[in-house]
DNA sequence: TTCCGGGTGAAGAAAATCTTTCAGAATCAT
DNA sequence: ATGATTCTGAAAGATTTTCTTCACCCGGAA
């Protein structure tokens, strides 16, 4: 008989290790929507789960269940349970972390940041962005500061497989004017920038303004200077309990943004890809998996 | 079709007076322990009400559903709207988008991912990393593959801040293994790996634990190989809508690791950022702004 | 008593689900 | 590179579920 002293989604990441690559696959899509998805059919589970039907028999017996009917039984039975003691209703969070523990209110801070950079977002300033960045035309410079320099690069390391012509910027060093040599009216500068605004970005931007750029500027909800000069501005909320700024909102609209870009020059950028994965495949560089 | 603008279980009750007296008990034992008891097999669920199949399938037909699956499948439905969490639901959308625009499905999907990865995110193993990466005895060492590289910086800059004796390093480089000439046993690696994962990192993973150090790994869902050779991971689900993954969940990890060590090390850290400001007014880097 | 009509469940047919087998594919170790 | 090992899903078989049919039961009316 299987251990009932613990829940199926604790036996389900406990066992996480031990499992396969299709059935880990399932385990994620059981959790996911837990546990709902385990009361359906064997069949549809295995089709929300992209695996087999037999992965999922192979899986419930691995957890210790002589098969699947089983296996849901005992989600029934632990749903009959949850369902009727209403105490089991934060596990929103961090299980057994204090209410006020940080990583919680961390998160709080966070989707509330999210949740308000996004209704304030301008949805054409976005589609304006999208066509810059995915015009070929056009050159993309893309420039971080001290803090920001680490999302600048995120975001250069994805254009740069997206399309031709990307070069990275660091508003710090002191080469930046070497890097903007090359820049020529219409082309596009992205600039990240968040508070202590420094001096050496915003002579960058005012720069490449004067040089006839069209600036993309990722900031704070206090908006940095360069905001005169840019083109489109996006702006997410940083504040969380933290002594430091939270960049997750720009990094989640800079994703947002690199989805967007790669679907409208999906046509050229496929060649590209290929291309990067023969290479990949040379230097042996990845583990294959599936 | 069947109505949706009300709830099973109000169906039935409002059904109830056109009930034939078996039905009537069957009605009964599914709200008495509704909704699990509905949703075992039409033979369970006529056994524990004592009554026939047959009976089960008149009674779904006179609520409206074909037969008993679409019933239970309703079922299920309405269990996953409670189910799910208020959080996910919240109104995050980009005012006057259309429902299915990419922000929106982004947004939609980024939140879920904290979401659930913050549920399975383990508290002492968050405790144990804050311990080690506030410990100044030992060095910490950050590492990031080809696109976690980006992130890997990140936590650098602000681990640099903190504390002493944090080296960056690149997986991907083949200069990794110099940097890691100074490794000693007890030192922490913090090693960033998601899918795709490296053999290079793996390889340095390898390497760091057979020296005796700890490890702190940040992967994906589906764990990175290096997670045999670390002391804690954290696993951030990284699915959007988008050709390429998104490392927000990551990235909100580690700020919180961030805001964490932080708090411990005050003592220590204060004086090192209040060296860092003078450094900083004396070079005039920063604007002179809030 | 006999007939009638709706309600009920036993039994079997139809349909699905679940399990097992097996061969190809991917991975790993040599 | 090569062979051994493991993983995976297609397909077929075993089982269960679901639905339909139909005979029976029961209370009431002629």
């Amino acid at each position: 008989m299987t251990d009932q002293s613990q829940t199926i989604a604790e036996r389900l990441q406990a066992a996480f290790d031990s499992l396969t690559r299709a059935e880990r696959q399932l385990a994620d899509t059981l959790l996911q929507n837990y546990p709902v998805s385990g009361l359906a059919s064997i069949t549809h589970l295995a089709k929300a789960a992209d695996v087999s039907t037999p992965t999922v028999v192979r899986m419930v017996q691995k957890l210790g269940f002589s098969g699947f009917p089983e296996f849901q039984a005992a989600l029934r039975h632990e749903l009959e349970a949850r369902i009727s003691d209403p105490i089991t209703k934060r596990d929103t969070w961090v299980q057994a972390a204090p209410e006020g523990h940080i990583l919680n209110r961390f998160t709080e801070a966070v989707i509330g940041n999210i949740h308000q950079s996004l209704t304030q977002i301008d949805l054409p300033t976005f589609e304006r962005a999208c066509t810059l960045l995915a015009d070929p035309e056009r050159r993309v410079f893309v420039a971080g500061g001290r803090i920001t320099h680490a999302l600048a690069e995120y975001l250069f390391l994805h254009m740069q497989v997206l399309r031709a012509g990307v070069t990275h910027v660091h508003a710090m060093a002191s080469t930046w004017a070497h890097d903007l040599l090359d820049l020529r009216a219409g082309d596009v500068v992205v600039i990240f920038d968040v508070r202590r605004y420094e001096n050496g970005t915003l002579k960058l931007a005012e720069l490449a303004r004067d040089r006839g750029a069209r600036i993309i500027l990722f900031t704070d909800q206090w908006r940095s200077p360069v905001h005169e000069f840019a083109d489109c501005t996006f702006c997410g909320r940083i504040a969380v309990p933290s002594a430091w700024d939270s960049l997750v909102t720009l990094m989640m609209m800079a994703e947002a943004l690199i989805a967007e870009v790669q679907e409208r020059t999906w046509d050229s950028t496929r060649a590209r890809m290929e291309d990067l994965e023969g290479m990949f495949d040379r230097t042996r560089l990845f583990r294959k998996f599936t």
